[in-house]
DNA sequence: GTCTTAACTTAGAATAGTTCTAATTATCAC
DNA sequence: GTGATAATTAGAACTATTCTAAGTTAAGAC
């Protein structure tokens, strides 16, 4: 089981201390507010939540905060399209569903042989550290 | 099965005119530099390599015309990083695999059943139009 | 063949998203 | 506390892309 699966405010102090890092108020805000509302935001959308509870931040710091957040392993960048990126705090493997009639983009929980599946049509000489699976398409009713 | 699966000069013609386009030099050159280097351009890159047999076009263009050639479902445009859209003409069913120490990108072909197998793990509610997936890696030798 | 009209291309301006720079502020080790 | 280092900040700069408005080309009507 690889560590801090489950995401928590309290995790972001150890993840940032193990990389030689500070734990900062503009830090723990930005991590709050990914883990709050957990609808894949962009940097602009970050920069106006955080601002409700910290009206003094700067765009640039929530830029730095979260390529930190995304060094630590705490929250993965997601780019699924041209224009601005998304950020995903949840660690657990994953893919994204992008409904393209509300422009949402939902988590859809992998089993855990499925990347295995997927990860076997690699040629030899192809070492995957990483696999992304993206949906587009439209979601009937249940929003999260 | 579906139709131009083999993507050759002549197919573009013919997908324009069923999507009430034309055809015109710039949108001919465009798409055989597409055919001819198949490392996933960017917008830049295509412009630079058209540029030599047709030097006068402009980067409106090739921006106008890759987005055409989207349109007609002869070209996939690819992201997945931040960064400059890159444009695939391969229209079988595949994946890429991003090779971070080279920078390159390489098409991997899908079998058939796999898409199915990723496409079950949607729960009910979800349909999906499309699918993507990406590898990130290294890529010892084999380039193509 | 000319005319008409719509499609297409073009250069340059404008925009959006992100990164950089240089100055300030906060934190840590001692 | 003092000095060194890390982090934040405002604004400028930059990159990729889109928009605008003018010019060019080509298809269809006659
Ligand atoms: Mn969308
Ligand atoms: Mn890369
Ligand atoms: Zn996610
Ligand atoms: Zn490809």
């Amino acid at each position: 089981m690889s560590p801090a699966i489950s995401a928590t405010p309290d995790a972001l102090a150890q993840r940032l201390a193990t990389s030689g890092l500070r734990s900062t108020p503009q830090r723990e805000v930005i991590y709050g507010v990914l883990l709050k509302k957990r609808d894949h935001p962009t940097a602009d959308e970050v920069y106006a939540r955080v601002r409700t509870d910290m009206p003094t931040i700067s765009l640039a710091t929530v830029y730095n905060c979260l390529e930190t957040l995304v060094q630590c392993d705490l929250v993965r960048a997601v780019n699924f399209e041209r224009g601005p990126t998304r950020y995903c705090p949840n660690l657990r493997p994953h893919a994204h569903f992008h409904d393209e009639s509300s422009g949402s983009t939902h988590d859809i929980d992998l089993p855990a042989d499925l990347l295995e599946k997927v990860s076997a049509v690699l040629p030899p000489g192809y070492d995957a550290k990483s696999v992304e699976i993206t949906f587009r398409g439209r979601a009937t009713k249940n929003s999260s």
